[in-house]
DNA sequence: GACTTTGTTCATTTTTGTTTGAACAAACCC
DNA sequence: GGGTTTGTTCAAACAAAAATGAACAAAGTC
């Protein structure tokens, strides 16, 4: 009885075993590319790299975060589409799983966090625009309009590039 | 005379007129979101619009931010290929002009932000597939390799992708 | 209806990354 | 050689972002 208390105890504080590790340390590097918090990384990381699905409690016992950081990790990697919820009858605890092909990954990642800047982006050009109507001095406004239709060919280059992004990486 | 000092005095401490301010804003939104520092933006963005080259100091009053901040601001925007310097005869400092084809920065941002992520994580898939080796149970090593053949698939679309969108970003 | 389990929220703490500015080096000038 | 201008470096200060954990809500259990 005792060796078993014990035996629980020393697996509640004992590190990810080494491929785990890696992993996690993998997509920790890759979503800070992204510039996603770590906690996202680590969360999918060991999601990705585990057979079972797992509970918000796993996660913290494994990775030693807070409940805190775990359920707003979570929350993210649902919104992005990068991890879903799974049934699990005979208990109340939600689990989860990984998106695991990179289509939807690239998708969510597009829409949440490329569509909203770049629909950012263009209403302030728009705003530029307007803004540039003031300029007196002919020479100055004609500079001014050809760097702002410069802006706006990138922003239409950006729309028509994620498309084809997400077609290449679909496969 | 004492109304000429005062000119100057109030221009260096004045704020930026409205569409350099907004155009910098607009430039400091647009780093953040590749993940680089504001000054980054600031710099690049007053260069952007403004019609004559721009000295170190120059930014320095214009942008109130330290000398510091400027010289390794501008450093970043060289290797980045972001901005070049420009001949001044008649006076030793360096003008500075910002690349304002779309091409080169992307060039310089894939280059110099995404290619080394790229390389490293190859890397450390190939240190994973070695520690993968060492895992006993036959189950469990099937389905890490599944894992791992996954993120290395991941790694090639990437890689893959890169010339395409510089293609298509370099009109 | 009191108690337990599960998960969320958010004010505070901690960590990370950026900026500052003083010290320094390099190049030029007289 | 002393003085000036221009630009760089880097330790320290600061700001921004993320993680924590205590308080709370929701749902289930006895």
């Amino acid at each position: 009885m005792m060796q078993f208390m014990e035996d629980r105890s020393v697996a509640a504080h004992s590190a990810l075993p080494p491929i785990e590790r890696q992993v996690v340390s993998f997509f920790v590097d890759a979503v800070r590319v992204l510039g996603l918090p770590r906690s996202i990384g680590e969360i999918y990381g060991l999601l990705f790299i585990s057979q079972e699905s797992l509970s918000l409690d796993d996660l913290v016992e494994r990775l030693q975060i807070s409940k805190g950081s775990a359920s707003q990790g979570l929350r993210m990697l649902k919104n992005l589409g990068a991890v879903r919820e799974v049934e699990n009858s005979a208990d109340r605890r939600a689990y989860y799983q990984p998106a695991v092909e990179l289509k939807p990954l690239v998708g969510g990642f597009i829409r949440e966090q490329i569509r909203p800047h770049l629909e950012s982006g263009k209403s302030k050009i728009a705003q530029l625009n307007t803004a540039a109507s003031d300029v007196a001095d002919p020479v100055k406004r004609q500079f001014i309009d050809d760097r702002l239709d410069r802006l706006d060919a990138w922003m239409r280059s950006g729309t028509r590039v994620l498309p084809i992004l997400q077609k290449i990486l679909g496969q």
